[in-house]
RNA sequence: GGGCCCGUAGCUCAGUCCGGAAGAGCACUCGCUUUGCAGGCGAGACGCCACGGGUUCAAAUCCCGUCGGGUCCA
């Protein structure tokens, strides 16, 4: 938002423009209709009207809305009919009617969703750098707003989603005239929704934002506004109101306004989601009771959930007033919010993510978590039979001649929606479990961890039967320790050179990827290091593409970066100075392997869209040297199968062979050839986009580097995927000669080094041994064939059964891949200890002769891992514990103050000897350990004797040169020193007598 | 974009704060018992305590990092 104080300009202006009316607003137009002004004695705003009148046109004021049941217009028009008449009307009157644009905002980087038809146009639109797509035009827009979703279905007018009806024109002050544009939607009045005269009031008002600012007309009927015409032109972001080069008109009208009005029914919703909300009756049985819902209705907006507190004595006053019993209003009233609520957020759902949202747990994409979540809990507390899915279908089918795209996404919705559902119901059965398993009496602290943590809300929790004390400003507290945390989170700013005067530097890396020399000027040095030159080819690091190196006239180029419009060169002791021209060298290798990679993830972007569907985008995008990564916002993780699928079409297009073409474009041409899919990597300011476009695939705005070809890109290998959040999956993959190096390094590399660790190891059988050793040799010949050869592409089934092969491998012992030898060593050693252990103990080594690997590594993992590894360990294991149930006899007890006492030396580890010390142990015993190996570990117990044996075994093992402690029922310690083990032996001794002979 | 919570037996989880002997219930196997309504009793099997590193005499437990899952806020 703009720096400045747009409320106190607003307010300044609105006076201004309250003193002199005839030079703000278009009066003359509603003179000429016989119109006059008067002042509110309410509220004080200037209205107009054709009779007189003492109030104005807001609901407060004129006492609530007087339409319900009695509408003074002659026509009646639902949602639908409403956008036909109005796109009729103005067509004759010269206007265009457009699509409406995607509610997820792409082509901004300030805002997740529309949330006005003039955002459609802003900031470049707005701001005369480009054409906009019609002028004077009008939109259907959808728009989403969150902040009043608790008030919809309450309030008979808030919606989550609506459609704003636009009225737009832009245009230089000379051709810019409000008195023709009030003049068109007081025809709409009159003669579209048959509106008389006298029924129509206009209020003179000011609107503000996004740094822009205008004197606007308000326009009511009965006590509902219908729309406001805003003629906006001032940009106030200075502190002071200027005048636009480009005025517009910003008009807005609800598209669910005229539907309401011209039926007059109780409720918004009752005239507007068509047949949804009459089948949302029928599978529920509620219908409204019209009586209570009238009287109701002027109240309704005290229930304003954000800002009151006891919601109950709201609900109480409201009963008293209007005289129907408490209990009966409620029950009357709130399960008709309930299913208000749901169509209303079932149409935001399938509009959202019909363009392309997803659900998510970050991002805008929370805020339709939220919806999708809250009408699943509206449904399941009122046990409904109610499947969103077919709610969104019904209003598809409504929606069909405004927005017939909806019907044609619903697979895509469903599916979607299905994966959400599935999510909460998950999360509702846990929270369920959690919240059975909790007492009362939870701390303030501790609600608001199990609310912000697992989403566990106080109500739930007095819904269980809890008694908790729950702050009335609850959810405010939540937000203030948010707001404690994210203080601290605060960042420094990057690098900022005195790039004063210094021009924009001209671009010569969008013409072709391959030229990479170049003679340019050199404009300044700084620090004799930073190098900006008037022209280059030298790519800065931007768009997620790494930056470029080279020479500047023989010196190393180290980076690249863009400051504003002007790229910088790091250049290592420049010999040259400002003025010169200079010779310019890019490496080629690095330059081609970046290409590569940006390429690359275009071919990946547009074959995840053919195989995924629709609502991939790309929502981030990194390419360095050895690989390239992308992110598509997809609901789910993705399975082999499909990153398999994804992997063979994207090889499918690089022997296709298609052209790369990349051009540059004016905005308003580039977007209505090609959409809005353009945003990719999102907003791209300027008037001109460089479009690069791959011919039936993919295109985008991009300023990378690309290659000519798709062939060029030899080979594309995907290494992986992960969910890096809710919504959002990120590939990484490599093309042409890093993709090659990574085949034979880390598939072909680390297939056979692991097998090679096996065999050197000597663990198998030898029948096993054999078969490992000719499968890694025959891999070892079929991949030096592949990489001598090149034959990368027609190998790529071969290649991609290892890669296989390799995470199968790695998921088994829960590593990644990179991890699988250093792994697979650590568990082979530990196998041959076991098995020298095995010796002492003289079991004998099983025998796993009947053991044959097949052709996958795979099976021999499992092998090591289950047989040798798990199964040694436990014939070991289990031989230890019958050595220590005979050694266990052998002891030699003394007794002393009534405890029998046992002081030890034996031969072993901590570990053995805790067993034994266990075995020993009993509720009139005292035992100490010694177990000498390495180290010598002491180990003491006790059953009820009153010796502090934790501090006997840190006194023990002190002497014996290290550290120890316990409970006093149990010391554990060691030390270094096995020549005092006989020494301590006595010292413990004496100690436990003396502590025993005490008591 | 900013936080927070959780990864322990096939499942649901306790143990983590405050380091010191890896647990419960359900499911499973076997035995006995019971006409049955999740039947009762007894015995048993089942753990790389997510992964990697660090601190320590000692780590499921503390610290750092990674990977999964969840949740809240703007």
């Amino acid at each position: 938002m703009a720096p400045v104080n747009e409320k106190k300009i607003k307010a300044e202006f609105k006076a201004r423009a309250k003193a002199d009316p005839e030079r703000f607003y278009p009066v003359e137009v509603l003179k000429a209709e016989g119109f006059s002004r008067g002042i509110c004695s309410r509220c004080g705003t200037a209205f107009w009207s054709t009779i007189s009148r003492d109030v104005c046109g807001e609901p407060e004021c004129s006492g609530g809305y007087s339409f319900i049941g009695n509408s003074p217009a002659k026509k009646k028009m639902d949602f639908i009919e409403t956008w036909q008449e109005f796109s009729k009307l103005f067509s004759r009157l010269g206007y265009t009617p457009i699509q409406r644009y995607p509610v997820a905002a792409r082509w901004r980087d300030d805002t997740d969703f529309v949330q006005a038809s003039i955002y459609d146009f802003q900031p470049y639109v707005v701001s005369g750098e480009i054409e906009p797509p019609a002028n004077p035009l009008v939109v259907p827009q959808f728009c989403l707003r969150f902040n009043d979703i608790d008030n919809v279905g309450y309030t008979g007018r808030h919606y989550t989603g609506f459609v704003m009806i636009g009225q737009h024109a832009f245009e230089p002050p000379e051709s810019y005239s409000p008195p023709d544009y009030l003049s068109h939607i007081y025809t709409w009045l009159i003669r579209g929704m048959g509106l008389p005269k006298d029924e129509i009031q206009f209020h003179e008002d000011t609107w503000a934002g996004g740094g822009n600012m205008g004197p606007s007309m308000e326009f009511f009927s009965r006590g509902l506004e219908i729309g406001n015409q805003v003629y906006m032109q001032y940009d106030i972001r200075s502190g002071t109101p200027r005048e636009l080069a480009i005025k517009v008109l910003d008009m807005g009208m609800g598209q669910e306004r005229p539907a309401w009005f011209t039926h007059g029914t109780a409720t918004s919703y009752e005239a507007n989601f068509g047949g949804a909300i009459e089948r949302l009756y029928k599978s529920t049985g509620i219908r409204p009771n019209h009586d209570v819902v009238e009287r109701f209705l002027p109240y309704s907006g005290m229930l304003n959930f954000d800002e009151v507190d006891d919601i109950e004595r709201v609900w109480k006053y409201i009963s008293d007033e209007i005289g129907i019993e408490l209990a009966r209003l409620k029950s009357e009233i709130e399960p008709l919010a309930a299913l208000y609520s749901i169509a209303d957020h079932t149409r935001s759902l399938l509009v959202a993510l019909s363009d392309g949202a997803l659900p998510s747990n970050v991002g805008g994409g929370y805020n339709l978590r939220t919806l999708l979540r809250r009408a699943l809990d509206i449904i399941s507390s009122n046990s409904w039979d109610i499947g969103l899915v077919d709610v969104c279908s019904w209003h598809a089918e409504y929606l069909k001649p405004q927005y017939p795209e909806l019907a044609e996404h619903l697979d895509e919705v469903a599916e979607i929606l299905s994966v959400e559902e599935r999510k909460h119901s998950e999360t509702r059965a846990k929270s369920k479990r959690v919240v059975a398993s909790l007492k009362g009496g939870l701390t303030l602290d501790r609600l608001i961890t199990l609310y912000d943590s697992q989403g566990i809300t106080p109500q739930m929790l007095t819904e269980a039967n809890l008694k908790v004390d729950v702050p009335p400003d609850f959810y405010a507290k939540v937000s203030e320790r948010h707001q404690k945390v994210e203080a601290r989170a605060k960042t420094g700013k990057g690098l900022q050179l005195p790039l004063e005067g210094v021009g924009k530097t001209e671009i010569l890396y969008y013409d072709d990827y391959l030229r990479l020399e170049f003679e340019a000027k050199v404009l300044r040095i700084i620090d004799n290091k930073f190098v900006v030159l008037d022209k280059t080819a030298f790519y800065p690091t931007s768009g997620g593409q790494l930056h470029d190196i080279g020479a500047i006239s023989g010196r190393k180029v180290s980076d690249i970066f863009k400051q504003g419009s002007v790229v910088v060169h790091v250049v290592k002791n420049p010999d040259f100075k400002e003025g010169d021209m200079v010779a310019c060298r890019i490496d080629r290798d690095r330059r081609t392997q970046l290409a590569q990679h940006h390429t690359a993830t275009h071919i990946i972007n547009g074959v995840s869209r053919e195989i995924l569907g629709e609502h991939i985008w790309q929502a981030g995008a990194e390419k360095t040297l050895e690989k390239a990564r992308l992110d598509i916002t997809h609901y789910a993780a993705l399975s082999f199968a499909q990153l398999a699928e994804i992997e063979g079409r994207a090889n499918e297009i690089i022997k296709e062979g298609l052209p790369v073409v990349s051009k540059i474009l004016k905005r308003d041409v580039a977007e209505s050839l090609y959409g809005f899919r353009l945003y990719q990597g999102g907003a791209v300011p300027g008037k001109e986009l460089r479009i690069v476009r791959i011919d039936g695939l993919d295109v985008e705005a991009c300023g990378g580097t690309h290659l000519h070809n798709t062939s060029e890109a030899k080979i594309i290998k995907i290494m992986g995927s992960t969910k890096i959040q809710d919504g959002i999956v990120r590939l990484e993959f490599t093309a042409g000669s890093a993709a090659e190096k990574f085949i034979e390094k880390e598939i072909f590399g680390r297939l056979t080094a692991t097998m090679d660790i096996i065999i050197d190891s000597e663990v198998l059988d030898e029948g096993a041994k054999a078969i490992l050793v000719s499968r890694r040799d025959e891999i070892k010949t079929s991949s030096n064939s592949i990489l001598s050869q090149k034959e990368f592409q027609s190998n790529l089934d071969y290649i991609n059964a290892l890669d296989l092969e390799l995470s199968r491998c790695s998921q088994l012992f829960s590593v990644s891949p990179e991890n699988l030898p250093k792994t697979l060593k650590k568990f082979l050693a530990e196998i041959t200890k076991n098995r020298a252990e095995m010796k002492t103990y003289k079991i004998p080594l099983p025998s796993h002769a009947q053991f044959k690997p097949g052709d996958m590594l795979y099976e021999t993992c499992l092998h090591i891992f289950n047989d040798l590894w798990k199964g040694e360990r436990k014939l070991l294991e289990t031989a230890k514990k019958e050595a220590t149930d005979n050694q266990a006899q052998e002891f030699e007890v003394l007794s002393a103050g009534g405890f029998e006492i046992i002081v030890s030396r034996v031969e072993g580890s901590a570990k053995d000897i805790l067993k034994l010390a266990k075995k020993l142990s009993g509720t009139n015993r005292i035992v100490v350990l010694f177990g000498v190996g390495d180290r010598v570990s002491v180990v003491a117990t006790r059953g009820d004797a009153a010796v502090d044996m934790g501090g006997l075994t840190r006194e023990l093992a002190e002497l014996l040169g290290g550290r120890g402690g316990g409970r006093p029922d149990f010391g554990q310690g060691s030390g270094v020193d096995t020549a005092k083990v006989a020494q301590a032996m006595e010292y413990a001794l004496s100690a436990i007598k003396s502590a025993v002979s005490e008591k």
